[in-house]
DNA sequence: GATGAATGAGGCTTCATTCAT
DNA sequence: AATGAATGAAGCCTCATTCAT
């Protein structure tokens, strides 16, 4: 019998028929959804799968079904809902074009939509950082898919830049991360004080954006 | 090494009569040295008290002789470590003098020096992210004697070197922790990946301060 | 004699198809029967659960599948073992007829069966006594069940002689329980000496009748 | 130092040593009367030695100077507690002449003001009552000291009664304790109900006397 | 597929007792 | 005499995991 979630009850045995096989075949993801919500809730270790289980509608031995162990649930969450992310990263890689002034204001407000702003990212990064050292093969994952692509695409938007003549040769360019880190920044003022400090975002981005075009001094250094 | 028992037995009457005093007032610190290691190791859920105590050289029932509860050792031991780093604010913002660019230099050494490379801010600073929805107190304490302050330091640094005509003017004066996001991100990538991403630190720190100097653009931008 | 666990396999299967459900109806009040002996040894601070798990055939984990924690233990298995006595009030009550002093007679012999000499009311009446002040609920529960209604029947029974004309009008009206207060004596030398102290249950319940019916005194006395 | 509690603290270095010497003798006194305050709070079990130490003044050392164990402090501080008890009763025995009615009277007097009102006699009871089956010997100590003096004291007054023609020959001669057994009762009551229940005792005392008396028969019943 | 009763290892916490000072 | 730091055995309770149904 259907108990106290949010799926519908339709009468009718074919609809019915059917309702219950759409519902095996998203039990694992129902599942994982339940255990985002919990482990972020309590933490790794402190999360009982008993509450994941409950979230999600089933029971503890449903769970032990389709995962082996609690560390199995966490592992698969994580790459449950990191999915979409490293899709949309590629969406934006392959969509950029036009001059790189512009690319790189692309890539920073995808940069500050997704990882600085939404909850998801943003708690899939403080699971890894909480729980890395545990889970060393999420961190590389997400490293590979992740990280180290979007780092190489601000060097390529740069690089390319420079060589087209729109932007000055920067030793930035050796560590293209530094143009994402007051994104980064945010994401982590977010994981430390969530709603107790509320940041004009929009602001925010310009005032990166202006410090990363002009710099602070007001003639051009040499050499510096 | 004095591996904090009293096994160790020194000649000379004054020494040995300091003992148990000494011992009472060494033992509070020498547990929550040992509780920070143990909480590295193991994240708070994870950590058995009895190890703290086994490395602390005691007894499980020794540590409920100085702390309440396991949360309250967790606490503690955060206040114990974090306090160097805060006392060390002090004396920088008090040694600061001479062309406001060095003074951003000056703060840019120390933030890099015990924010991006030091261990135990590091691992602080994980604890804050991981355990801080459920530690609050430790998260606001942090806020109100180390990030605050030093964001404030920022501008009020680069407000004087504007205002001294030393600096353009610009938006990122409404967040000065844009100036010193690249650190941050610097500490955010030794959580996650350790001594698997050596990074040459001096370089990163020139590039940093080139682009935060200089900028991307080749012209200066009118109303970026 | 059945120890109350799986291993007692008999052939049939309709008795083995209905072993886990019989099992999970019965578990609650074996642990519960496991639970009076064992608070009875040692008391219920002294008592350790496992111990009752152990006597009841099960793990310690199963107690707490049923129990929140050892103090409902302890309120549940008062409440199963009262349950009986508070029922067989009612018989008793729903009983009585003829004339008064015959009456009188049947409630004293429930009286002595039931609460002088049952063991497992008196070590009800131990726990009460030891546990009361931490357990108020319980107290109150057994005045409302069995204490009040036990003394309103002997106050019934005796006025309705009075008005009969068969008994003499007394002050001891105001007071029924001063008629059952030998019998709560004995309960009271059991509790303290147990076997040490054998008493002619059959010859005391008499020498109280005697008492109750003709006093003291040789001649009636007026106004006493 | 002096730290709180009831001690005088006076100014003068004779009245002082004085007090100092005063207070060493009276320690386990002090210890004992703390004790029972503890015990009677939580029981036997749940006490601390700790708070005990920290009523009577002291700390927990100081305890296991005066006493081996745990249960040697229980145990003295029933001896300590009952001590007066158990001497009020030979005087009452000494004190006894006149008619035997007005005997019985004074012996009730007394039954009613020390076991039934008195707050320490009443928890005594409780504690025998509830820890007795692990302190055979406090209860065999107070039977031999207080119970069957008292109830010898009974069958003496009631058997020279008899023989002086003042009372009824009863079957209940055998069964002294049937005529105190009222008062018992209202000592039980008090251990269940407390403050709850009030009860009006000279009244409930009348009672008592009047049915000893007299009876509940109107006539006179032969061989009851 | 799903359930949920049952297990048992493990951790936090308490506290009687000891003993150096 | 008295202190109080330290010990360590013991018990309550949790929860990942199993498995008969």
């Amino acid at each position: 019998m259907i108990q106290s979630d949010n799926r519908i009850v339709m009468t009718g045995s074919k609809v019915k028929a059917r309702t219950r096989a759409r519902r095996k075949a998203e039990r694992p993801a129902e599942i994982l959804d339940a255990a985002f919500e919990e482990f972020v809730k309590e933490g790794y270790a402190a999360t009982r799968l008993e509450d994941v289980a409950a979230r999600a509608g089933v029971t503890k031995g449903t769970i032990y079904f389709y995962f082996e162990t609690k560390e199995r649930v966490f592992e698969e969450m994580i790459r449950h809902m990191s999915q979409p992310i490293f899709s949309e990263l590629h969406t934006l890689a392959a969509s950029l074009d036009g001059p790189y002034r512009g690319r790189l204001r692309a890539m920073m407000g995808f940069l500050y939509n997704r990882i600085a702003e939404d909850r998801v990212p943003r708690e899939i990064l403080r699971f890894l950082i909480a729980e890395g050292v545990r889970f060393p093969e999420l961190i590389d994952r997400h490293d590979q898919e992740f990280v180290r692509p979007f780092i190489e695409l601000f060097r390529e938007v740069v690089a390319a830049g420079i060589a087209a003549g729109e932007f000055r040769a920067t030793a930035a360019l050796e560590f293209p991360d530094i143009f994402m880190s007051p994104a980064l920044m945010l994401n982590l003022w977010a994981m430390l004080f969530g709603k107790r400090r509320q940041i004009d975002v929009e602001a925010f981005i310009e005032a990166h954006f202006d410090l990363l075009m002009n710099g602070l001094s007001l003639s051009r250094e040499v050499g510096a």
